[in-house]
DNA sequence: AGTGTCTGCCC
DNA sequence: ATTCTGC
DNA sequence: GCAGAATGGGCAGACACT
């Protein structure tokens, strides 16, 4: 590489004052985009979200010259290897991604998990490690494209010595790193990239990219900002309206790979014509707010009416009969999961009805326990094989709770209101029972019913409900409002739902904007019995950033250079400090779980599991508790078990004898 | 072949 | 999953 | 209210190790 273009990228500034996207790029026009481009723009981003709109910068020119950059500059920007219904995964995690940067650096592993913590961030620590292998030759510098296409490699190595294989890869890339480089190579490998901007701000960029210099223009391209005259508010609107239309669409649409040629090729107002919501393809779902209680869902929803169906406790099951006849099933995060329910394919002919040629259902797939003719915990249903499952082998068997209907016989129905879709969807299909059957809902607008059917729903397995409006707002356009149901659970209630008064026994060392205090910590229950403290779970989240540094100030002075002979822990939870037992928190759950790891209540519970909490958060400081008086082991037990006769704990030993 | 550890994905 | 924070 | 980033338990699957 000559020295002229190199320190052209050196100097790269992606966030000068009136940056020109041809002029003041480091590369030129038929040159690849360099992997440093990337870098600096992560970088100013990270340093301040303000220029989220930088991004704009790469993909400015790789708009006008270069799709395929395009394409890997905005995997590199959202941290995907590509469409996730097509199972790409690094299979990259943080031991190996350390071990990886221990050899590339020719340090000890152990300094750089220390380093590691001490920054927060492996991405720094490989930054500021200089390579210490010899080369006889400059390695090429790094191109996006070549970065990306090492992902994609790492991604489908498999088999015998396969990490071997990606370390040798991650090392080779390391080699070649400058300046930050390595930093955001180590945190695209480690799954998170830490700037601030993520899928939202990427479709966002990407729109304002496309407004602003149109592409399919000659170069130099005459127009550079459409915008150009226009007043600043009005711009923004302008740009905001077509961006809905290119959120709107990759929420049908979920595949860059798809959608970005077409953007560039026919441009952004056409792109609903060519990229449709297509059965076979998995589209983003519905999701829902927590709210706390019926008050708050009577405001939000004001005069609107609304139903409330039971909040199953199973798997988002999106369910997509194509032409073909062929069945394909689609988790909440659009994995294919078709080949973990065969024998939910084999159910569907004898449910639909002759009318469904194709269709995309809405549902949630729970463990079912045919004998007794009940619904299973969440626990059971994890226990199910995830891949290739042979119809016979099948243990826990799982029944269909149906909520809606978002695509029927060739046309989308997803800008139909909810009352609609339902009407469809219970004209297509018919109940089986223990097999596929509808969610089970009320259209009340009652207070007092809707508590007692949150009631109901609890005592029947369920985890609250779901509320959704009919006609006002009730379309499934997910670009519009991506939480646009609400959730109403027992554990959400002020008061109501499970607490319990734990002992901080450990701590974990924070990471990203956590660096510097504690991150998550250990809890324990206290058994009178044994004198001792039983871990019973970790717990990370309900502090406010000011809880936080309180906790650091106070349990760092509370530090054991070991842990206490009466601690009851499992190597697997150990925190990076032991603490003394001088604190008790008031935390919330949602239900207990049977433990291979935490060892609450081992013994009264199954000899060799505990007690743990699902969903656990920290709700405040107990100053008036001594450590002994922590919950016991017994009582978290009886919390959950004795009020619901189907709790996880309760079933799952039932069913390991 | 059996065990242990790590990873990704469910919630 | 839950929760908090900056915008 | 949105978007992003902290963090939870626990399972199967994939690989490494013995």
């Amino acid at each position: 590489m000559k020295s002229e273009s190199t320190s052209g990228q050196t100097d790269y500034n992606p966030s000068r004052p009136n940056y020109h996207p041809v002029d003041h790029a480091c590369w030129k026009q038929g040159q690849k985009v360099p992997y440093l481009a990337v870098a600096r723009t992560f970088e100013k981003i990270e340093e301040d979200s303000v220029y989220a709109d930088m991004f704009c910068v790469i993909k400015y020119v790789s708009v006008l010259f270069f799709p395929d950059d395009l394409l890997c500059c905005v995997y590199l920007c959202l941290n995907q290897l590509g469409p996730a219904y097509l199972g790409m995964e690094l299979g990259i995690g943080e031991t190996v991604l350390m071990k990886a940067v221990a050899q590339a650096t020719g340090r000890q592993l152990d300094k750089i998990k220390a380093e590691a913590q001490e920054k927060g961030d492996l991405g720094l620590v490989a930054e500021s490690s200089r390579s210490n292998q010899r080369m006889m030759f400059q390695p090429a510098s790094l191109t996006a494209g070549g970065v990306f296409r090492k992902l994609k490699e790492i991604a489908s190595m498999s088999g015998n010595s396969a990490m071997n294989k990606k370390i040798d890869i991650i090392k080779g890339l390391f080699v070649a790193c400058r300046f930050s480089e390595a930093r955001y190579i180590v945190r695209s490998l480690a799954g998170k990239l830490r700037i601030g901007l993520a899928e939202q701000s990427v479709l966002s960029a990407l729109s304002q990219a496309v407004c602003l210099t149109p592409p399919g223009q000659v170069f130099p391209p005459a127009v550079i900002d459409a915008g150009k005259g226009m007043s600043a508010e009005s711009k923004r609107a302008w740009i905001e309206e077509k961006s809905l239309i290119l959120k709107q669409t990759y929420c049908e649409m979920p595949n860059y790979d798809v959608l970005l040629p077409v953007l560039l090729k026919e441009g952004i107002d056409e792109l609903p014509n060519h990229c449709k919501l297509t059965p076979g393809v998995p589209l983003r779902p519905m999701l829902a707010h927590p709210t706390k209680g019926v008050g708050e869902v009577m405001k939000r929803f004001d005069e609107a009416t609304f139903t409330c169906e039971y909040k199953y406790d199973g798997e988002r099951a999106q369910i997509h009969i194509l032409e073909s006849g062929e069945v394909r099933i689609f988790s909440r995060n659009q994995e294919d999961n078709t080949s973990k329910y065969p024998d939910i394919i084999s159910r569907i002919p004898k449910v639909k009805k002759d009318s469904v040629v194709s269709c995309v259902l809405d549902a949630e797939a729970v463990a079912w326990d045919r004998e007794k003719k009940q619904i299973q915990p969440f626990q059971v249903l994890t226990t199910r094989k995830r891949k290739d499952v042979d119809a016979s082998e099948i243990k826990v068997q799982v029944c269909v709770y149906a909520f809606d209907l978002l695509y029927l016989n060739g046309k989308s129905l997803v800008r139909q209101p909810l009352c609609r879709r339902r009407a469809l969807l219970k004209e297509s299909f018919s109940e089986v029972e223990g097999e596929f059957v509808f969610a089970r809902s009320i259209d009340s607008d009652n207070t007092d019913t809707i508590a007692e059917f949150l009631e109901q729903s609890v005592r029947d397995s369920c985890e609250g409900l779901m509320v959704k409006t009919l006609e006002k707002d009730a379309t499934y356009e997910i670009a519009k409002r991506s939480h646009n149901w609400l959730k109403l659970k027992k554990d959400y209630l002020e008061g109501v739902g499970d607490t319990v008064d734990l002992c901080v026994i450990g701590a974990y060392l924070g990471k990203g904007k956590r660096t510097g205090t504690y991150g998550g910590f250990l809890l324990a229950c206290y058994d009178e019995e044994n004198e001792e403290f039983q871990s019973v779970c970790k717990i990370g989240t309900g502090f406010k950033d000011e809880d936080l540094e309180q906790h650091y100030k106070f349990l760092k002075e509370h530090i054991l250079q070991k842990p206490r002979a009466y601690y009851r822990f499992d190597q697997s939870a150990e925190p990076d400090v032991w603490l003394d037992a001088v604190q008790v928190w008031e935390v919330k759950c949602a239900d207990l779980s049977l433990s291979p790891v935490y060892k609450a209540a081992m013994g009264l519970v199954d000899p060799e599991k505990g007690i743990s909490l699902r969903f656990p958060r920290f709700l405040r400081i107990r100053d008036d508790k001594k450590p002994e008086d922590a919950t016991s082991g017994a009582q978290v037990h009886h919390i959950t078990s004795s009020s619901e006769l189907n709790s996880s704990v309760a079933t799952c030993q039932s069913a390991t004898p």
